[in-house]
DNA sequence: GGTAACACCTCAAGTTGCTAGAGCTTCAAG
DNA sequence: CTTGAAGCTCTAGCAACTTGAGGTGTTACC
């Protein structure tokens, strides 16, 4: 029974990754090597397609390529505990809602904005007002 | 009574955007032209620092600089109706609403993560299982 | 008046996570 | 044998800055 393979177009395909993002991916050292033909194809096999999956899945949930390298060397090293990958799990969710909280400031202050603002001329518009009001300025309100 | 007039230093710690931003806003023509000494120093004056401000605000509630270039437009010209400014401002909110309702499915995909990862090794972590099971996949959970 | 420290200048390149395009090769089908 | 799709490499571009190199101007102190 020989292992089925894939070409770059299958294991988009099945993973989810855009072509150009799996060779992406593979340049900046999240595949290890991948395997060539003899035209210079590259191909895949299941265990790849897996971490594109993974990949693709971290991604969705917002992890950064440089997690989601830790968390695959984590991956290949099952004896660990998994301390490490809760840290980063939990960094994210801090980060989330860090996230969501400055979001809602924000959108308190453009529905303030918003509701003032009675539609009419430039001259007296809250939303540029608001804007022009140094005396109105808080931290941070959107993540870096 | 000479208009007091600030160096790029200066305008910086009073509208709270930092020496390079402004060279860059500048740059890309947020700023209009801005005033030299004879040994070639920018100075700023006080509509300057405000338009500093303005630009600094509206960044910090996530405006992009396209569309502060738009609202600075606006804010130039005080004649028209604030439609324009309204429809920025409204299409931001829309765009922070999104944001906030992803980022809460998000949230809920990390604790429910977290909250079964007993601690173990790495071979029976939930944090690493769930992002390698690819039948667990949603749309973009995460905005562009 | 000399000199040291510091703010300022310009220009180029790096950041993040891809995406898009040009220009070429390889492969499978008819 | 030809055509068209899919592959290849390499470069450049996006947003909104930040960082760095290498040079000039200004100010404070002795």
């Amino acid at each position: 029974m020989g292992a089925r393979t894939y070409s770059i177009g299958e294991a988009a395909k099945e993973s989810g990754v855009k072509v150009p993002t799996i060779r992406y991916y593979e340049d900046i050292g999240l595949l290890g090597r991948i395997a060539r033909s003899d035209g210079n194809r590259r191909f895949y096999d299941r265990s790849d397609l897996s971490r594109l999956s993974f990949i693709r899945h971290a991604r969705e949930l917002g992890f950064e390529v440089d997690a989601i390298r830790t968390l695959l060397r984590l991956q290949d090293d099952p004896d660990q505990t998994c301390e490490a990958a809760d840290a980063i799990a939990k960094a994210r969710l801090d980060d989330v809602e860090r996230r969501i909280s400055s979001l809602k400031l924000l959108r308190s202050e453009l529905k303030k904005m918003m509701h003032e603002c009675a539609a009419g001329r430039i001259s007296e518009c809250r939303v540029i007002e608001i804007l022009a009001d140094s005396s109105h300025h808080h931290g941070r309100l959107v993540e870096p």
